[in-house]
DNA sequence: ACCGTCACG
DNA sequence: ACGTACGTGACGGTA
């Protein structure tokens, strides 16, 4: 065979490379809509697929260039297209059904398809489209080009079965599959069908498809259809020898003769496409590297950029190896700075070394200096990556940190951008090349040489990204929300951890012995009703035993099993005596497990616990709490509660809670200016109590414990985005009565309905929504195509600004109190906060001012349509202050 | 690593 | 016909 010497340029590296090829000139013929589709529904199934952080979808795209790589890489191809479809060709305007039958494409995948155009057009690759024809058509008429040469050889790539038909001496075609491909050629046709390549078409007139909405003939599948062929050779054929063909299967093929001959004519591609170009004009052309690099950049496809070699790279920056404090005098202000801790849990770990960047210089101060150094910059404008942790590892070293104005990790969140503990994920998405934590630590990597790399590179991120990043607070409208709340909240809370609980060891160990035996004493009984040992906490067991060996009903099923949760259990309560027992078996061994013994182990050294606020994680603005959570020490049971008693105050000092009454319904009645709301919240009167009373039309004094019950479910369901459903769950009522509730409640309070209809509008409009002090959230799941999450992306659309109004205004509080705190020299301290209450370490002696400063920043906080209110209350521990 | 469960607001 | 109220974190079991 004749061989040819030929450079190839491989893009992606930059670089030629020399290849003996047959001189046979291969195309590589891609059918465009089939990869995009494809790399669609492969991770569509949910409702958060890929997106860039501006919302973009960008799922398809990354499956799509994915595969274009691979293709490149693989084929090392000299000549490519990549055919797209522009319309429904005409061969399908007779066929109406036909074209009423196929779905609609979802707009978040229509909107990449001009992306992946522009990306083939940089990349060098040719692709085509035109009216009327589809991305088959033009395949189809391309490899019967190739056909018709001697100098081409054509290779397709596509999943769709109905290419299969161009199959020829010369070309063939790599079958994608969900992960890889089979090679089909003539002869691996034969291998499969029993029939050459271009009896596709009559395969699939006999066989249909339904995916594709080919109706073929009812009643004959793959196997009748080939064996049919096989036989007569052609549809034709089969119809001209109905007289050989026996039983049910001739009657349906003369029943479907039209919809059989109709679909071989739908199946059929057309080869006669108007193309206005070459075979030859399919040759690969030099890319455009940097529009490349920019499309990239934009669908934030870090990884491409990465293996493209042209991230952005750090320009290799002289590092200064701080030997004497003096070095410092030049630097100047504002800086950045970066200290790296050994463990994630900042509170048991320590600095390894700090690193700074002020715009010219970086400096790398190892951890021995690292005292010295803060205090030196101190007093200068500074800029980091999570301050809290930078202020707690700090305080721990006797240094309070200060004058840091800008926190790139709450600046993101704001920003809604993806944002994770480790600084790395956030410096990737802007393209900087920085090793991720768990890579650090795994590979032993702490040594000198690299943390010097890390910390200075770290440093300039922070530097370089800050400008871009409040530009973008300033277009959103959120630059007070980050220096009047979320910056000043960081320093509070990193106090508030720093500080910590007093925890009563004992009274936690004197739980466990008791529960120990309860627990004990109970598995013992339930072992015995049950006729056998097992393991109670399993699920999977229990399932088992509960509704196959005792059969106390008929259960509810779950993906791996029998549900056997409190709400499936409680429904079984009278059916068999084991049922409440393995109640409390549940309650006592979640007790022991996630708040006795797992509370025990958090407590350091100093008999405190110091749990992590994080700052930057609830998608409506809420803090939230871990390692360990404080958040959900047990309140709502006799017995859980209990547990609220290991919690204790310092010497001399007593605890003290406050927390705003009913915030949530404020904040509703606030927004929703429901006349009946706001004067019942003036008047100071039980809300619930007062929802009765308009709903049920019935005075005060008539409202009976049912109905206020059910006007409080309603009032949260309210919160919640109601529905009939959940809130017939809750009131144990059917679902139609729950309805009738609802609607009675619309027509009461009329000022509700148009409410939430203006803020689901709103969010589809904009994509997001918003809380009082401009917090925004997008919500995304209002474009998905699934009805299901849509919906619960209105749930999330009415829940938000009430949530997050709510977060607002008691951090607003938390910053004003720590400021009259430290104003007024108040010992006391702010240690807890569970999203609506506040505990308080309060001196004795200072118990009277601090109510009153608390009572009053909290109630000033801010300025709604209705007043705020708060209980305070006050104790030796945690139980006797609720 | 994921699920089911359950603790909180 | 679907599968269901918003926001979290930790645990034990299972794959």
């Amino acid at each position: 065979m004749d061989l040819l010497t030929i450079i190839l340029w491989d893009k992606l590296n930059n670089r030629g490379i020399i290849k003996l090829v047959n001189i046979m000139k291969k195309v590589v013929l891609v059918d465009g809509n089939n990869l995009l589709f494809r790399s669609y529904y492969a991770t569509a199934y949910s409702g958060n697929f890929m997106k860039n952080s501006k919302g973009f979808p960008t799922n398809a795209l990354y499956g799509f260039v994915n595969m274009i790589n691979k293709i490149i890489n693989d084929e090392k191809p000299l000549y490519m297209l990549v055919a797209f479809d522009k319309g429904k060709t005409f061969r399908h305007d007779k066929y109406e059904d036909y074209k009423a039958g196929r779905i609609q494409m979802p707009d978040e995948l229509k909107r990449q398809f001009p992306v992946a155009k522009e990306i083939l057009t940089n990349l060098g690759i040719k692709w085509f489209e035109i009216e009327n024809y589809e991305a088959d058509d033009i395949i189809g008429t391309l490899a019967k080009m190739i056909d018709e040469s001697n100098e081409y050889n054509g290779l397709i790539i596509s999943s769709d079965k109905d290419l299969l038909q161009l199959i020829s001496d010369k070309v063939v075609m790599k079958m994608l599959k969900a992960k890889d491909y089979i090679m089909m050629t003539k002869e691996t046709f034969y291998e499969t069908y029993g029939l050459t390549p271009e009896k596709m078409i009559d395969i699939k007139a006999l066989q249909g498809d339904a995916s594709d909405n080919i109706p073929g003939v009812k009643g004959i599948g793959e196997k009748t259809a080939l064996k049919l062929l096989q036989d007569y050779g052609t549809l034709e054929g089969v119809y001209d020898n109905l007289a050989y063909i026996k039983g049910s299967v001739a009657t349906k093929l003369i029943n479907e003769r039209q919809k059989a001959f109709e679909s071989k004519d739908l199946v059929t591609i057309f080869k006669e496409v108007p193309l206005e170009f070459t075979l030859e004009d399919t040759i690969l052309t030099g890319g455009n590297l940097e529009a490349i690099k920019n499309t990239y950049e934009s669908l934030e496809f870090y990884s491409f950029l990465k293996n493209m070699k042209i991230q952005k790279t750090q320009e290799d920056i002289d590092i200064i190896d701080l030997k004497n404090i003096n070095e410092l005098d030049k630097i100047s202000s504002p800086l950045s700075f970066y200290i790296e801790v050994d463990k994630t849990n900042y509170h048991i770990a320590h600095a390894l070394a700090l690193g700074l960047y002020d715009g010219k210089n970086a400096y790398f101060i190892k951890k021995e200096m690292i005292n010295d150094v803060v205090k030196k910059i101190n007093d200068k404008e500074k800029y980091t990556y999570d301050l809290k942790k930078h202020y707690v590892t700090l305080k721990k070293m006797n240094i309070s940190l200060s004058n840091v104005t800008f926190d790139s990790m709450i600046a993101a969140y704001l920003l809604n951008y993806n944002v994770k503990d480790d600084i790395a994920y956030l410096a990737n998405q802007f393209g900087y090349d920085i090793p991720f934590y768990d890579v650090i630590s795994k590979e032993k990597n702490i040594n000198e040489e690299n943390l010097k790399k890390l910390v200075t590179n770290k440093a300039k991120f922070i530097y370089d990204v800050k400008n871009e990043l409040e530009q973008e607070m300033k277009k959103e409208d959120c630059t007070y929300l980050f220096k009047n709340i979320e910056m000043p909240l960081s320093v509070v809370l990193g106090d508030m951890e720093y500080q910590g609980i007093r925890v009563d060891v004992n009274v936690l160990k004197e739980m466990n012995a008791e529960i120990e035996e309860k627990i004990k004493e109970i598995s013992l009984k339930i072992y015995e009703l049950a006729g056998e040992k097992f393991n109670i906490s399993s699920p999977k067991q229990l399932g088992e035993i509960l509704f196959v060996k005792l059969e106390i009903g008929k259960g509810k099923k779950t993906k791996s099993g029998y549900s056997t949760d409190k709400g499936v259990l409680e429904k079984y309560v009278d059916r068999h005596p084991i049922v409440p027992l393995i109640l409390e078996h549940r309650m006592l061994t979640k007790l022991q497990s996630t708040y006795i013994v797992g509370l025990e182990s958090s407590i350091l050294e100093d008999g405190k616990i110091h749990t992590i606020y994080t700052q930057t994680l609830t998608r409506t603005g809420r803090l939230s709490s871990i390692e360990p959570n404080l958040q959900n020490i047990p309140v709502r049971t006799t017995y859980g509660k209990l547990i609220r008693k290991a919690f204790v105050p310092e010497d001399g000092c007593i605890l003290l809670s406050s927390d705003y009454s009913q915030i949530e319904l404020r904040v509703f009645a606030h927004f929703s200016k429901v006349p009946n709301w706001i004067d019942a919240f003036k008047k100071d009167m039980d809300i619930h109590t007062r929802t009765a009373m308009d709903i049920f039309g019935v005075s005060e004094n008539e409202v009976t414990p049912l109905m206020r019950r059910q006007a409080k479910a309603v009032n949260f369901g309210i919160l919640y985005g109601i529905s009939s459903f959940g809130l017939s769950e809750d009131l144990k009522i059917s679902v139609k009565e729950a309805k009738a509730f609802i609607d009675k409640y619309f027509q009461t309070y009329s000022g509700t309905k148009v409410y939430m209809d203006s803020v689901i509008k709103d969010a589809y409009d904009k994509g997001y929504v918003t809380t009082i002090m401009n917090r925004k959230r997008r919500i995304d799941e209002l474009n998905n195509t699934n009805y299901m999450i849509r919906q619960q992306g209105e749930r999330m659309a009415l829940n938000t600004p009430i949530q997050g109004s709510s977060a607002d205004i008691l951090k607003k509080a938390m910053i004003d109190i720590y400021n009259e705190f430290n104003k007024k020299n108040i010992k006391s301290k702010m240690i807890l906060q569970v999203h609506d209450e506040l505990i308080f370490n309060v001196l004795k002696e200072e118990e009277k001012e601090v109510t009153e400063i608390v009572d009053r920043c909290m109630d000033n906080a801010y300025k709604l349509e209705v007043p705020l209110k708060v209980d305070i209350e006050t104790g030796i521990n945690w139980y006797d202050a609720k």
